[in-house]
Parts: structure tokens; C-alpha cells; sequence
DNA sequence: CTGTCGGCTGGACAATATGCGCAGTGGCTG
DNA sequence: CAGCCACTGCGCATATTGTCCAGCCGACAG
């Protein structure tokens, strides 16, 4: 859970270079093989890193539209909603937030026409009262985490 | 840009197992090690996998408070407050939508007083005229794709 | 039908990285 | 002052990687 500057230094250069392994890593960093793996062992297990997985990229898979919906749940119908929502693949992502009965999803699509689809199938369920859509337009900062990272280290 | 079958079960298999090797992976997928490879490649060029950076929880960081941001901004001031919000680490991400020089901003803090400070700090800036908050309670869906990828993979 | 082509297989090779253990050192703390 | 912890530097056996190759097969154009 706290992180010093060399945790720091090695998510930067993970994040920056995730491909090169531990000793690559060490020799970078001027430390010790062993070092590197305990404190990644350590990062893992702290659940400061969640894992590795591939960052794939829904545009890429033919996704090219990304979408923000807010949603109004009729109260006590919330464990409905998320279970509904959760079985429509297009939605990457959701939260719930304060306000009376809010929930937050991301979603994308195939095209602007298609979103309309998404949306009646995302809406399409009787706990949601009503449903705003907000389409992005531009993405000037990309899902990032390195400067809170460096943040996190230098503030200690 | 298209994924056929083999392409999703090896993102799929990458997502859930993320340290295996290549030649696991082609143990597990029942196919020739250079086949994966070349795969992985194809999948990396294309676009489609952007990289295997570490998934980073900004909760065991020390930031446990999300939330969502809707900004107002005034116009012609777009690239500023861009460049304003850049400079911010706690803001993780950040996205133009539809709607009259609107912005939707993801925040982490330090805690709910913490949030304010953040907020300050984004809406202390020139180009905002007015900025909403909303704070995340639950994360019922994080962030996915294999849904998607899953989905991708079978359309075809 | 036939030739060409791209993708896959199964195998080989040297080079490299990994998991693991160990002794020694230095700093911090009770 | 002793104990503890993190780090270093080393070695070893094993596994994986990068990179070749020849051969097979199905799709496709002529």
C-alpha cells in the first residue's frame, strides 16, 4: 500500500516497456535481480498491480464509437439493472454513483447508427427510468495512471 | 482490424492468464508455437492489442474516491483547459462529448475532502464555466472487453 | 485442372531468462 | 547489542525466446 520511489520507478518503466522481464528491468533500474521480483511479488499481492492483461483496443475491433449514458434506476431495482447490464457485451464498463438511484456506463459501438441499437438494448429493461447519452467526440487523455504513480512516489 | 476465432480465444486466454509464455500459449490453444506469434504480431500491429502495460488500482495507491466530471467549457477555450487537465494527475482520464463545449473528466482522491481539492484544482481554471460531480459508490462492472472480444470474435 | 500464395505445422538451434537457493552486508529498531 | 529485514551478487538446472527451415494444405486466379 505505500509506495517509495523505486516502486514507482519500476511501474514507470513497466508501463513504458511491458515486454522487457526482471532481469532487463534490474539492469535498468541498477538493482538486484532478486529485488525486482520481490517488490513486483509485493506489488501484486498489495493489489497495487491487478494484473497484465492485453489493453485492446475497441476501435480497433470495430468499435469505433464510445459512449457515456447515465441511467436512472427505479429504486430497489439496482442488482437488476447491473445484472442485465452485465450481460450486454458493449458496455465496458459501469458504476454507480451518487444521486437518487444514478448509474454510469461506458459503451461503444459500431457506428453512430448502431449505438442506437446498444442503447434500446441497454434501456430496454423495466428498472430503468430514463436514460441520458452523452457520445464522445475526442479522447485528449487516455486512460493513464504514470503521473499519479509519480505522485504516489515522490510524496513520501 | 478483423478477429477471427483463434484471434479471441488468444485474447481471451491472454486476458485471464496474463504471464503465461508464447509457447504455453500455443500448448493451451492446441496450435504450433509460431503460429501464436505470429498472431500475437499481427494482433499488436494491428492495433488491436495497444500494449501490456500494468493495470495499475489507483485505490491502493491511496486514492479509494472516483468520480465522474462534467465540464462546461467556454468556447474557443477547448485546447487550454485540455492542457490544464493534463497537467493534473488525478485526472485519469478525459473525453469530449456531444453537447455545447462539454467534457467528462474521471477523478481519483484521497478521500471525499481530498475530492474537493482535486476539484478545486480542475475548476480552478479560466475556460470553466461550470463543472458537476458525480461521486462513484460501486464499480458493479470494471472495466472489460472480453465480452466484446468474445462477441468480435463470433460475428464472423 | 494447375500453379501460386499465404497460413499453419513440427522441428531445430543458440542465446537468454527464469525460479530458486545461499552467504554476506548494511541499516533500523527494540 | 542482537535481531530483523531488505538488498546484493552469485550459481545452477530448467524453460522460454527469437529465428530459422522444409513441408503440407486450402483458397483462388488463370
Amino acid at each position: 500500500m505505500a509506495i517509495d520511489h523505486l516502486d514507482g520507478r519500476l511501474l514507470v518503466l513497466l508501463a513504458k516497456e511491458p515486454r522487457i522481464g526482471v532481469l532487463e528491468m534490474s539492469r535498468r533500474l541498477g538493482v538486484a535481480r532478486g529485488t525486482v521480483q520481490a517488490r513486483l511479488d509485493r506489488l501484486q499481492s498489495n493489489g497495487v498491480i491487478r494484473g497484465f492483461g492485453p489493453q485492446v483496443d475497441p476501435a480497433a475491433l470495430g468499435y469505433p464509437v464510445t459512449a457515456f449514458a447515465t441511467l436512472q434506476i427505479r429504486q430497489g431495482q439496482g442488482a437488476d439493472v447491473r445484472a442485465h447490464l452485465t450481460t450486454v457485451p458493449e458496455v465496458l464498463e459501469l458504476h454507480t454513483t451518487t444521486g437518487s438511484g444514478d448509474m454510469l456506463c461506458r459503451l461503444v459501438a459500431r457506428s453512430n447508427a448502431d449505438l442506437q441499437r446498444v442503447i434500446d438494448r441497454v434501456v430496454g429493461f423495466d428498472g430503468i427510468v430514463r436514460a441520458s447519452t452523452a457520445i464522445v467526440m475526442e479522447n485528449p487523455v487516455p486512460l493513464r495512471i504514470i503521473p499519479l504513480v509519480e505522485q504516489a512516489a515522490t510524496e513520501r
